[in-house]
DNA sequence: ATATAGGCATAGAATTACTGGGGGTATTCC
DNA sequence: GGAATACCCCCAGTAATTCTATGCCTATAT
């Protein structure tokens, strides 16, 4: 039962390291699993390649019918908990997406949809709709859902800090504060502003962490439009310079396929139709 | 997951202990683990009653997208076990039909079909094909399946014990050996033959063994004839009296809805060509 | 030539699931 | 009406499964 997960996973991502990811255990877990498939139905389902695993004839040819079996069981779990509790959402967002850009909005929210209760869980990736129990997520994606806003970096930092800035080149004068995940933000809009200059700052593994400390002015942060735009309403945060690196992806809303509750489509219009910038 | 299955079982079949009878667990295993889903998901699935459960609301609703999904995992499960082997075939049957009736004849079907690698389990109740990974079935049942023989009873013996018995009142002087989960087949005879007489011997778990009994001339055996039938025919065993008493079931084959593999349709074939009553 | 990415194998640890006991409440059969 | 039956519930201890952690190996990439 776990080995046909870990098989099943192992072969749609193509290796056991993603699946690993997916199934959030270690990839030697899912390798014991798969060879215990292996064992117990009497032939290999992966060739073993230096560069990774590929997919054995036989493994080719059962992956189609378990992968609709377990999405079949996926969508049974998702009725299971909305026939159980109807009035509860769960929304999966990046942490810093959770933080910065659902939890601002949620009071509002809370009071147009009293009836519905929200719950958000933060996740580095984008979990599988089909499988987990989400019924929401909000990520950076490649346009494919119900987009919010075209993801666009560009330095930003406390007022007073502001007017050390002159030119792009006093960046290196200062701390560039910036995202474990996200550590290529500088060098993209470095390249987009045009400048050679070297930036370094503290890395922080919580986004979230780094914009609060820029909102101490502890240094220049490489920020998010959609992440740091309530900070610039209030002025908590300033924009030093106005080139501004379009990213290809967006921030984006994504649901389960089929039949939306009302509740969903609620939370959905209302989440899509508030954004700004 | 345990729980889902837990849950699906006991709502198909209707009670923890029929579910925890189907999954080889225990009642308390079933109702632990329906009890965990109920708590994971905040509602009741069942409603108690004294005399069982019943599904709830709730559980009605999810019970038909469950039950198909498990029913894709087990057809994928099976798919992949034919694709891994395809020369093997596993079936299941009763203890009892097992060894009087299958064994005999699997020489035979051997070597018609060399190819073919027939592995056999002995189960008391018939699995429930669509999920544990059996080919095919030779169970006692209503005449839904491939019919191989209606199920006759009649009292069998030794040779030498046959010219005690001139009439059935003769019965009550011998021991008179029985199956214990077989165990109104002497009343049932009884009746049919007419007679008020009592009778008594030992009681034994296994049919293949108070046969084996029966054969030394421990007693008079009630025998079925499609189990009975080599031995009558060899002489090793005689019926002493002509009342058969003919009961409403068959002894059939079961396989998997769907296509037949060509191994499979032989073995069925020459199980069900080669049947003598 | 060295670093990297992916997989393998083992043992120990942590989690999960199961058993086995006793208890309770309605039906059913004498 | 009272015993027998057939359910299910609960709890604690045990058994089984699954996961982690680590070191090692191979082939690609730099």
């Amino acid at each position: 039962m776990t080995a046909l997960r870990a098989f099943e996973a192992a072969a749609r991502l193509g290796g056991f390291a993603r699946a690993a990811d997916e199934l959030c255990v270690t990839p030697g877990a899912v390798a014991q699993q798969v060879k215990a498939l292996e064992e117990w139905c009497g032939a290999a389902l992966f060739e073993r390649r230096a560069q990774g695993v590929v997919l054995s004839r036989v493994g080719v040819r059962v992956l189609p019918g378990l992968t609709g079996a377990f999405d079949a069981l996926g969508a049974a779990v998702g009725e299971l908990r909305q026939a159980a509790l109807p009035g509860r959402l769960h929304v999966a967002a990046l942490p810093a997406v959770a933080q910065l850009w659902l939890s601002p909005r949620l009071p509002a929210i809370r009071a147009a949809l009293p009836d519905v209760e929200i719950s958000v869980s933060a996740l580095e990736q984008p979990p599988n709709m089909a499988r987990e129990p989400f019924d929401m997520t909000v990520f950076y994606g490649d346009g494919a859902g119900l987009g919010i806003a075209r993801d666009v970096i560009f330095p930003v930092c406390a007022p007073q800090l502001a007017g050390q800035l002159e030119t792009v080149e006093d960046l290196a004068a200062v701390p560039c504060l910036s995202d474990a995940v996200w550590a290529q933000d500088w060098p993209i809009w470095l390249a987009e502003a045009g400048a050679e200059v070297q930036v370094s700052g503290p890395v922080y593994s919580l986004y979230a962490l780094a914009v609060e400390e820029a909102l101490h002015g502890a240094g220049v942060m490489i920020g998010h439009g959609a992440l740091v735009s309530r900070h610039l309403d209030s002025g908590a945060l300033v924009a030093p310079f106005g080139t501004r690196a379009e990213l290809p992806r967006w921030l984006e809303i994504g649901v389960r396929d089929g039949a939306l509750s009302p509740p969903l489509r609620a939370l959905s219009r209302l989440l899509a139709g508030k954004s700004s910038l």
